[in-house]
DNA sequence: GGTGATTGTTCCATTGGTCGAACAATCTGA
DNA sequence: TCAGATTGTTCGACCAATGGAACAATCACC
């Protein structure tokens, strides 16, 4: 395609950072001054002004020693050089101010019984602390995925696919425990042993990744419950319902139930007995460069659990 | 002034060519595409943008292998990339159209004799040709500053003062002859010799560096003609016109008096004796990159003498 | 499900641009 | 008129940015 080499000089491709260079000469008047506001050697100004008329094939500006004098085709080139320095400088600004204060949109997902359980003033705190911040909060229930619907945080249990795109980290360990209300209790009795839950209504998780039982460990014993379970959901906070209500037994995380416990409304039933811990994680795409947005979030999160 | 260096990796200073770059990549949907539109290896796109999002302190687009995903900052630079490249693209622009057709304020300075006498169609005939240059003629008589006046191009006799600054061209050897009015010659009689000067009414030219007398020659011969003159004026065109009239005997040069020569109005006197040729030049400043319009009247000043 | 093609990233030898000093030209002040 | 100060340019040693190949990861197609 390209069959001969252009005969003048070359238009190749100007250094839009030559024009910036040649814009700060034209104002300061002088290259030595010039040289000075950009922290630069006046040899490589010198050059690189001499480069720019080189690649534009005209002179920008007729030099003496002692004065400068712009070309026509100067003054010209010299209003592109400007509008260049300040598109820059906006966009300079615009990383600056983001640095500075997270805004933008921020998309979290997480399951929505952690988000009623635990966050309910945090999205509130965030948002008054960070006006600048459009928060928009997804509890669908379903692994989002997360470059693809632009989410920049989501909470997650238990094992994570180690996606090399994905970075994660620890919120905080929770653990599982047995509880139900005082008067099913007093209706159908307190379980002393893991054996004695075959006699009871167990309400049992309905997860992705669920075994259809119980795993129980008190220090070094193990006990594995089977019995068919009359009530299966998917949501922690319809089974913690169903137990304040006095529907049977359930499995929750300590967390979760620590305000009905503390009002009466539940009771943690074997107590030495515990499900297996899980851990929360905040995964988050990229794992360097967090969005200021993303870090203040995250920190909040911490600061929170 | 800078005593702590910035916590932060650096805002430092942010290479507008990465805006550009990352604008290509964006908008051609691929490192790899962009390189090859860039003409750079791929690995310095990734580097280049990989710096970028460094110094701007937030990542710009996700990349999984298969596809890119720009984060919300991404899309808020890309505009500005955008703009950028608008900029640097009228830039180019502008001086390729420069370089092809000749257009901007072409001024240019001479003497008014050479104006009128020997480019009376030429800049007719340049405005002609080139529509959109602007033709400033100043004819003032003194030698005017180039750079200081902005003068693209002027026209001088004789001695040229080696200005480090301002390159010259040779235009053409002018020939200087006595002449004269056949009614002048009839009234007063036709030298045969120099020596025959002394009876005739001399018209001189008084100019800068006029020495006040005619140097005549003949192959080696040699005549100093010191005779006072009745008529001086630093114009050779009124010369001319005086002679016409039968005032005199004018030196001219031989190419101002050509029409008249041939219209029969003037008469050539003594003509194996010719007074010193003048060299006439093309004085511009700026040694090399002259501009396109400078460079095309250059041209056809050229052709016309 | 496996294999080949294609993506973006990393590595390191090489080169091109940079830095600082010396230089020539010019203006300023005594 | 002359010397000192200041301008923009030139020159050479050096360092950092570049370019090509190898790499790991992913998708598409059979």
């Amino acid at each position: 395609m390209e069959q001969s080499p252009p005969k003048h000089p070359n238009p190749e491709q100007l250094d839009p950072n030559d024009l910036l260079i040649f814009a700060r000469v034209a104002d300061a008047g002088s290259f030595t001054a010039a040289a000075e506001q950009l922290g630069l050697p006046k040899s490589s100004v010198s050059r690189r002004i001499s480069l720019l008329e080189e690649r534009l094939g005209e002179r920008l500006m007729l030099r003496t020693t002692r004065r400068l004098t712009l070309t026509e085709f100067g003054e010209a080139m010299l209003e592109h050089g400007r509008a260049l320095a300040e598109e820059v400088e906006l966009a300079r600004t615009l990383a600056e101010s983001r640095r500075a204060q997270p805004s933008g949109r921020l998309r979290v997902s997480m399951p929505s019984d952690f988000a009623n359980l635990l966050l309910g003033d945090l999205f509130a705190a965030f948002s008054a602390l960070h006006p600048a911040v459009m928060l928009e909060i997804d509890l669908s229930p379903r692994r989002v995925d997360l470059l693809g619907e632009r989410v920049d945080l989501a909470i997650r249990f238990g094992d994570l696919p180690d996606d090399s795109l994905l970075a994660a980290r620890r919120l905080r360990r929770f653990t599982w425990g047995l509880y139900a209300a005082p008067d099913y209790l007093a209706e159908h009795g307190t379980p002393r042993s893991p054996e004695d839950l075959k006699q009871h209504r167990c309400l049992r998780l309905l997860d992705e990744g669920a075994t259809g039982h119980w795993q129980l460990s008190a220090g070094e014993q193990t006990h594995h419950e089977h019995s068919p379970a009359p009530i299966q959901a998917n949501s922690p906070e319809l089974l913690l319902r169903l137990a304040r209500a006095g529907a049977g037994i359930a499995a929750l995380p300590d967390q979760f139930a620590a305000p009905q416990l503390t009002r009466g409304e539940l009771r943690r039933v074997l107590p030495d007995w515990s499900l297996p811990a899980q851990t929360a994680w905040a995964v988050f795409p990229g794992r360097r460069l967090l969005p200021a947005k993303t870090r203040a979030f995250l920190e909040m999160l911490q600061a929170a659990l």
